[in-house]
DNA sequence: CGACGTGTTGATACAGTTCAAGTTGTGTGG
DNA sequence: CCACACAACTTGAACTGTATCAACACGTCG
């Protein structure tokens, strides 16, 4: 099975299950090509390290399948989790050669990369990456600054609805499915990763999804598939009101 | 008083104080001509709302002098302040035309504005704005990055610790003034601002100066200049080790 | 002067942490 | 196939850091 990941990785860009999204999106088929000349795929089992935080970067590249996440540690251990990557989502800055923070596979994962000075190179000639990259870290920033609300003044249970609410989406814009009806899903992260994720601990979310789940606003098949019968219902839970709020 | 504020504008893009650090940074003599013909100048007083969120954003620009904030608001009043906006730093995002955070003036404010539309199209056909637009964005990723981290595992004392390490830091970069020595600045913040910076509530915030304070982590003039003896003693105080830590 | 914005300090309440025990599910070796 | 180990999770009881509510201090401005 570990041997088979390598075959998850599309042979060719415009069969690639993230040419729309990532931070090719823009590219005709002649810049197409030549990022084809560089790229390469890699692959992480669950659990691996990809990248070390302080780490020389010598590679950026995008997430293909599967998820990982970006976590800060503190000496004494205390981690935070930074980012949530997915497919699409874009690993590695232009411009610096450490990395800045931990990146772990949560799941396996496929990665197309690129050896960092030849991106860098042809992203000073092809304004249609630049571009893409710009608003795909526009987005990120956007999103940082909505999670700075989440764990700055939210309560233990709008933590644990916000983040339901938010993988919630994420998997209903990925399957196309409508935000109407119930939502069915997976949540991809251990209660642990929660907790890094959300500034608490493993017990405090262990408790609040038990309680949200007494209370009829999710259901739980196991400890990880979930339903969520009305999502404007967990929305208020989250603290935010039902239309605006999480940008995608 | 008020009415001279504009005069504090430069005439000439050459003259600017913040030429060398603004979105502008990169430009060439030719493309800071053209941005000179779109610009124009603005004037708030402490305590004006710039852009209230949702607003339709029909500007971007630059900080020029003056601080600002950037914050959001749930429905029943809790504040968390996702950006705190210095000299050089870009207000608005091209592309999207309603503004996502409320901009708050904390001190009188001059901008260096231009108009949304025109500001695309120059940006399309400048890579040098686009550029530095984006290494300022992925900065301002990473800040946000780092103040995740405080807001989710610091405790109330290392967030003060790590707040006041911020604003030394940022005031001996823009006085360069070395790292060595005693440091001493003002505070920009009310003890209410720092709070909302902070997750925390402003008795808190009040308790724990006081407590630096007590400890001779920090010494105070009044109730906003400040005096750090030992930076490094500050950074241990913050949780950060003294070498790494915050970027810029 | 009094009023108001800003900040400090104290007493009490409580949300979330910490420590500890126990449960469930899954893979492994005898 | 069972026994065992181990990781992921749940639940309980006690503790504690921060919020909350309240009173008061200081400086400034009309």
């Amino acid at each position: 099975m570990l041997k088979e990941l390598a075959s998850a990785a599309p042979r060719d860009c415009e069969d690639c299950p993230i040419r729309h999204r990532a931070v090719c999106a823009r590219c005709e088929s002649d810049e197409l090509e030549r990022l084809d000349q560089i790229k390469y795929y890699r692959s992480f089992e669950a659990g691996q390290t990809l990248i070390w935080s302080g780490d020389k970067m010598d590679f950026v590249g995008s997430v293909v399948s599967g998820i990982a996440t970006l976590t800060q540690t503190m000496e004494d251990g205390r981690t935070q989790m930074v980012g949530l990557l997915l497919p699409s989502d874009f690993v590695g800055r232009p411009g610096r050669d450490s990395a800045a923070y931990d990146v772990v596979a949560v799941s396996d994962i496929v990665m197309c990369c690129f050896r960092k000075k030849p991106f860098e190179d042809m992203m000073a000639r092809t304004p249609h990456i630049a571009q893409r990259l710009l608003e795909m870290t526009l987005d990120e920033l956007d999103a940082a600054r909505e999670w700075m609300l989440v764990l700055g003044r939210k309560t233990a249970r709008e933590k644990i609805a916000s983040l339901i609410a938010i993988i919630a989406r994420r998997d209903a814009v990925l399957n196309t499915a409508g935000m109407q009806g119930p939502l069915v899903f997976d949540l991809p992260l251990t209660r642990e990763a929660m907790a890094d994720y959300l500034g608490l601990t493993l017990e405090t979310v262990s408790r609040q999804v038990s309680a949200l789940r007494r209370d009829g606003v999710i259901m739980l098949e196991g400890k990880r598939r979930v339903t969520v019968p009305d999502f404007n219902r967990l929305l208020e839970e989250a603290g935010d009101d039902s239309d605006g709020g999480l940008l995608v």
